[in-house]
DNA sequence: TCTGGGGTCCTAGGACCC
DNA sequence: TCTGGGGTCCTAGGACCC
């Protein structure tokens, strides 16, 4: 096999942890290698001293809570490969799921565990490369082309040596794809899972990207591929094929170009090796349903210690925002949200809780809500917020002139 | 016994300014 | 009197991702 004699592709890197959060929970209780097991319904925290219920490495996976025994509401977070093996997924409902596999093992999940073997997985790529994008908490864009001899053989040898690495300070399986860019980096990571390496060259588009369907580019979710089928367009191969003005009548300017580019394999975005937060926001859905008018105090209650997780959250990143909202969501699972940006930045519990109280007002509330949900939006550091803060009021305006 | 929680980005319309 | 645009900020909703 003869590289290409032309100007040499880029080689960017997609690693994805497998089954993540599933993953971390086998290191913690390795008796349940093999046994299906859940993760979702309540969060709790390591710092939480009853989080296992005292349970250790040495209970039988039988001494473990039932998923079919749990009671209210939730989601699945992930699932082991020994669970998705009776149709659970992550995003599934945990009664769905309880009904496909009763006999699963049910963890609530642990984020500070989670977040700690992020950090540690992260570390280790840090340390052999020097050009990464976070992607969250389980997965990262790694720049190939920025580590000396990265492209060397498609990049196979690098990504054998990032996996060992991470195998060897966590314990933890990844799969790596690498690519021209990040859209294929994205694909090919997923082409051999668990513990895989893919590498592709944009010559290899028609053979191992077209035969896909839409759906798995990343930005085509459930809507867009739904639409594209009831268009006849079911794979990525059909969409190459639509004419760009076609795509562009069906699905506007913007989209229409970028279905197009995509199918042909063709990403010409950077990695973005910094980012700073957006926005932050507290939500949470109720054990039941609660009434505006009948259920007053405890809602109250719940949207007070919303608004100060949310002022320690910004607290404790270091960050300050000035467009203050809410977001309902009411018992036929429709949401609403309402905003207002006030003329200066703030990270204090009261102002948030004022300011949000007036958003809820706002809000029809005849309804039953299941969730309630508060976001502190347009951050800016906390330092940055202070200096804007000074600024007299006299001075601003001078400035009009 | 349907449907979590934390985010980003895009669109579209209205207000307001030049 | 009528007729403009462009630019920015704000709000609300929605699609999508991890």
């Amino acid at each position: 096999m003869s590289e290409p004699a032309a100007a040499p592709e880029r080689r960017i890197a997609h690693l994805d942890m497998d089954a993540f959060y599933a993953s971390v929970e086998l290191l913690r209780y390795p008796q349940l290698e093999g046994h299906p097991v859940v993760i979702g319904g309540r969060r709790r925290s390591s710092r939480d001293d009853n989080a296992r219920e005292g349970k250790s490495s040495s209970d039988k996976p039988d001494s473990f809570e039932r998923l079919d025994s749990y009671q209210g509401r939730g989601v699945v977070t992930t699932a082991t490969y020994a669970a998705r093996e009776f149709g659970v997924h992550s995003g599934m409902g945990l009664m769905q799921a309880a009904r496909l596999c009763p006999q699963a093992v049910l963890l609530p999940a642990d984020f500070d565990e989670y977040r700690r073997y992020s950090r540690l997985f992260k570390d280790e790529i840090a340390a052999i490369a020097p050009r990464v994008e976070d992607r969250g908490i389980d997965e990262v864009y790694i720049d190939f082309d920025a580590v000396e001899g990265g492209a060397e053989n498609g990049g196979q040898p690098l990504a054998l040596r990032i996996q060992k690495a991470i195998r060897a300070s966590t314990g933890l399986s990844c799969s790596i794809g690498v690519a021209p860019n990040k859209l294929l980096a994205k694909l090919a990571s997923e082409f051999d899972k668990p513990n895989g390496v893919t590498i592709i060259y944009a010559r290899d588009l028609a053979e191992r990207v077209w035969p896909l369907p839409c759906r798995k580019i990343n930005g085509v979710g459930p809507k867009a591929s739904a639409r594209l089928e009831q268009l006849g367009v079911r794979t990525i191969g059909e969409l190459a094929r639509c004419e760009l003005r076609w795509l562009i009548e069906e699905f506007g300017r913007h989209t229409g170009h970028w279905l197009h580019e995509v199918s042909w394999g063709r990403d010409q975005r950077e990695l973005s090796t910094h980012s700073e937060p957006v926005s932050m926001s507290c939500e949470t859905t109720f054990e039941r349903d609660l009434h505006a008018v009948r259920d007053r105090p405890e809602l109250s209650a719940v949207f007070t210690s919303l608004c100060e997780r949310l002022a320690a959250d910004l607290a404790q990143h270091g960050y300050a925002g000035r467009t203050i909202g809410v977001k309902l969501r009411y018992d036929n699972f429709q949401s609403v949200t309402r905003a207002q940006t006030l003329d200066f930045h703030t990270a204090d519990a009261a102002v948030i809780r004022r300011t949000a109280g007036r958003c809820l007002k706002r809000a029809p509330l005849d309804r039953r809500l299941r969730l309630l949900g508060v976001r502190v939006g347009s951050l800016v550091s906390a330092a940055e917020a202070q200096s804007l803060a000074q600024v007299p009021p006299a001075e601003k305006s001078l400035d009009l002139f």
